[in-house]
This record gives C-alpha cells, sequence and structure tokens, in this order.
DNA sequence: TCGACATATCACCACACAATGATATGTAAC
DNA sequence: GTTACATATCATTGTGTGGTGATATGTCGA
C-alpha cells in the first residue's frame, strides 16, 4: 500500500465500484437504459438514501453520469465498455467455466 | 440484499476479488506467469501472510490455481477471461476516457 | 411565497475485512 | 528423526464502509 496514485489503487477503486450487490444492482439497471433515482429505488428495492449514496459513489468513481433533467436526475452509464466489462464478468460467474463458487471472505477465519 | 445466491451477489464476490490493491498486485504478477508464493512476495512486497491469505481468497473466489510442486506452490490464474477483464479496466482507467478519478468512498461525509 | 415532489446529505450504528506477529503444517535434504 | 525452508493458519487490532432514519437542498406548479 504505498502511494494513491499507483495504477493498481485506482483500478482497486474500480472495481470496487463493482463490488457491492447494491451497485451491481443498480449498474444492471443503467444497462437497460438511462433511469432516474425513483426508478432505481422502484426496481431494486433499495431506500432512496442508500441508493442516493451508491450513484454518488459510481459518479465519483467515473461509471455513472448524471444530468438533471426537470425535478428528476437522470442516470446513465458513462461508458459503453462498463457494459462490455459487465457482460465478461456475466461469463465468468455464470458460463460453462463457471467461477466464485464458494468465494468466502477473505478473513474467513475457519 | 436478499437471498446469497442471486447472481448480483455472485458478481459482487468475484469483483471483490479485483477490488484490493494488495489482491490486484498478486493478479498482475500471476498475469506474467505462474509463480509461487515467495515470488509473490519479492515483486510485491505483502508479507508472507499477507499474501497466503489472499492467495487463499483468489483460490477460493476461482481466480487462481494453485499446485504443490515440491516445497513450492505454484499460482496461475485460473482462466485467460480473467487476463481479458483486467485488460479491460486498464483501459478504463489509463486509456483516452479516463474514469476513477477521484472516486472518493461511498461513505463519504463532507 | 408556499406546498409537493425528487434527490442529496447528515449522524449514527454495526459489521466486514485487511494487516500484523506468532505459530502450525507441510516438504525436502541430511 | 532432525534441521531448514515454503506455505498456511491463528488471534488480534483497527479502520473502512454499507445501511438506516431524519433532515436538508433543489425543482416545479399554484
Amino acid at each position: 500500500m504505498l502511494v494513491e496514485t499507483r495504477p493498481v489503487n485506482l483500478q482497486a477503486k474500480l472495481f470496487r465500484g463493482f463490488s457491492d450487490p447494491s451497485r451491481l444492482s443498480i449498474l444492471e439497471v443503467l444497462r437497460g437504459g438511462p433511469a432516474s433515482v425513483s426508478d432505481i429505488v422502484a426496481v431494486t428495492g433499495l431506500s432512496q438514501p442508500n441508493a442516493s449514496n451508491h450513484l454518488r459513489c459510481l459518479a465519483e468513481c467515473g461509471l455513472v453520469l448524471g444530468e438533471q433533467q426537470g425535478r428528476f436526475v437522470r442516470y446513465r452509464l458513462s461508458d459503453p465498455r462498463i457494459d462490455k466489462l459487465m457482460a465478461l464478468s456475466d461469463e465468468l460467474v455464470a458460463g460453462p467455466a463457471r467461477l466464485v463458487d464458494s468465494c468466502a471472505n477473505y478473513g474467513a477465519r475457519g
């Protein structure tokens, strides 16, 4: 853990954007097209503040973009490669060579 | 956060494998070819128990495979798509449309 | 300006998990 | 068996961060 600007740290932050089920649910919604916070809340079942927090996180990480439209904010994926990356991970998780069967926590002390 | 077996949870776990700088460093080493724990320790500067813990995590997540060879254990990436996924994230982080500039923590208050 | 709605921020709690140092297991040479 | 080396596990600590409920900001219509 040396400095903050090592590429490996930036990449870790990028992946952290994807490493939470709530954020993944949001990203899945946005893969289907732009959506407002209330849309996302309705589909995912997340609480409004929770969704808003995760959206801020995703926006700060550069994964999503938000644009005010009237009283709504329309969020969308910032880059088509995000969809590509998620599709690739879909393959890894669900594909023929299935990974992540039992993935215990790092600190599993059992 | 409903059940454990929702695909979104599996995917979150997969990405969690990538979301730590230490694990990313290890994976970067393994992208260059198989390596033993001591190799990884030498290159990354991680402590031996720490490297071993992360390797266990990566192995349990299915991202790496370890094979005993004499007194050493030779670790390698379990699937070429892992390299592909990392290359894609390299692009996202370092490419022309650079992401993750400032990505603060989810819980940043302030 | 006021009320209604959409979104963002705040303060707090609880837990996950990364790092460390010590120690245990395992493997090979003597 | 015993020593030396390679790796794995243990126990502990500290911090990051996800969730919630309350509240603030912002936007529009009347």
